[in-house]
DNA sequence: TCTGGGGTCCTAGGACCC
DNA sequence: TCTGGGGTCCTAGGACCC
């Protein structure tokens, strides 16, 4: 990661000391949903999978009030809120739509870091002699997001990344937070640990161990003591935070680094025909990414989630970067063998694709194998599902899983060996 | 209460090479 | 013949974020 040294930047004599904004949309999945559909206007709305092991990914400020948050499971939620209305995610829509207000951040600046579709930096430190002082601004981007994209933003105004971020949080909802250089220790010292970047539930509960409960607590601890605790690495990182130091620059593009599918069943899985359609669903999904991505990887893993929540993975590299459904599935496929599992129960099968090169790379052939049949499908695949929509096409053995009853005296064992 | 789906980063051990 | 230390890559797991 690129680093900078950012105390404030001096522009034509005068020093803008608190140049970094935080842009956090309000409720964002919620609020499109409901501008989409006002019949939803003022009632309690939840975003996420209504079924039984559904999660909220985002609930409207409605929902809020009866304390309904996000990751919290959907079964939970409607306890708390039996009005609840659940919508299922459009992330096509959230895409799309986080891309126009992208837009207008840019019009502000070209130092704009997108963290999620809902989230962004900005660096306004060379933008004040345009558009005023960085306060002004947030509320100009306020203002525009407002009157342009009918949705309610947040801005959190700081010194750096870490504390614009906390100062959004409390600008929640639909306002501004400034945070001026002289008035960090003000606002972070009261603030519960769990506020730091970094700090969730694991580490809060050691440091409550310590006797810690805020950030004050942290920066008043003996010298020595976080270290012992957490090891030098992390605790001088916590230590930083506390102060308040940040000096991480915006940076406005980060190529990814891993493309990933996965899906949690209603039903735990436990046939190996089943299990293996999953495998190839998900292998067609991540290949097809890395293709629209322009992307191919080196690394595939597979990650397995059993009925009691234990959760491994298993990863292998390949002898070359692919971007072919096939090549992917069959690493997939093969890693899963390699577990030997005996009536699995299945909750969660993942498939990542990490290790990304730009391009298809070439072809490399090893002595004796031949060329890859399946590129050039793969290919019409994409543009088909380019021009009629993401269902449009599935792989036979995803469509039409086999009959089973043929063979009900075979083990699994010998299924494996007649499927190589 | 019972836990989604997309990611990032870190650690630690072992293999391998020089 | 037995051996050191450093660097890099690979794998597995876990914490954390939105």
């Amino acid at each position: 990661m690129a680093r900078e040294r950012r105390v404030g930047r001096s522009i034509g004599g005068e020093t803008v000391t608190e140049p970094i904004l935080h842009v956090d949309m309000d409720a964002f999945y919620a609020s499109v949903e409901v501008r989409e559909d006002q019949s939803l206007a003022g009632k309690p709305v939840a975003v996420g999978g209504g079924g039984p092991r559904g999660v909220v990914m985002a609930a409207s400020y409605e929902a809020r009030a009866f304390g309904v948050h996000s990751a919290m499971p959907g079964v939970r939620a409607r306890r708390l809120c039996p009005n609840l209305i659940f919508v299922p995610p459009n992330f096509t829509l959230y895409r799309a739509e986080s891309d126009l207000i992208l837009q207008i951040l840019f019009s502000f600046t070209p130092l704009v870091e997108q963290i999620s579709l809902d989230e962004a930096f900005l660096d306004v430190g060379g933008s004040t002699r345009l558009f005023g002082e960085p306060v002004a601004i947030a509320e100009k981007i306020r203002a525009r997001v407002r009157s342009e994209r009918s949705l309610v933003c947040s801005v959190g105004v700081a010194p750096n990344k870490f504390l614009a971020k906390l100062a959004s949080q409390h600008a929640k909802p639909d306002g501004v937070v400034h945070v001026p250089a002289e008035k960090i220790h003000e606002f972070l010292d009261p603030l519960p640990c769990g506020a730091l970047w970094g700090v969730g539930e694991q580490t809060e509960a050691a440091l409550d161990r310590l006797g810690v409960r805020t950030v004050g607590d942290i920066v008043a601890l003996p010298d020595g003591v976080l270290e012992r605790a957490f090891g030098p690495g992390p605790a001088a990182h916590l230590l930083a935070l506390a102060k308040g130091e940040d000096d991480r620059a915006v940076v406005p593009y980060e190529p990814a680094k891993q493309v990933s599918a996965e899906q949690t069943f209603e039903r735990d899985l436990d046939a190996l025909e089943h299990i293996r359609r999953e495998l190839l669903r998900l292998s067609d999904r991540v290949a097809q990414r890395l293709r629209s991505g322009g992307h191919s990887a080196r690394t595939v893993t597979i990650k397995v989630r059993f009925s009691d929540f234990k959760t491994i993975t298993r990863s292998r590299t390949l002898p070359a970067p692919t971007d072919g459904a096939a090549k992917i599935y069959a690493a997939a496929r093969d890693l899963y063998a390699s577990l030997r599992l005996h009536r699995p129960r299945i909750r969660l099968l993942g498939v990542a694709a990490s290790g990304l090169v730009a391009g298809s790379g070439p072809e490399q052939l090893r002595i004796g194998e031949r060329p890859d049949r399946w590129g050039a499908a793969d290919r019409a695949v994409d543009r088909l599902r380019e021009r009629y929509g993401g269902d449009t096409v599935e792989r036979a053995a995803v469509a039409q899983p086999r009959p089973r009853a043929a063979r009900r005296d075979e083990g699994p064992d010998e299924r494996e060996a007649r499927d190589e």
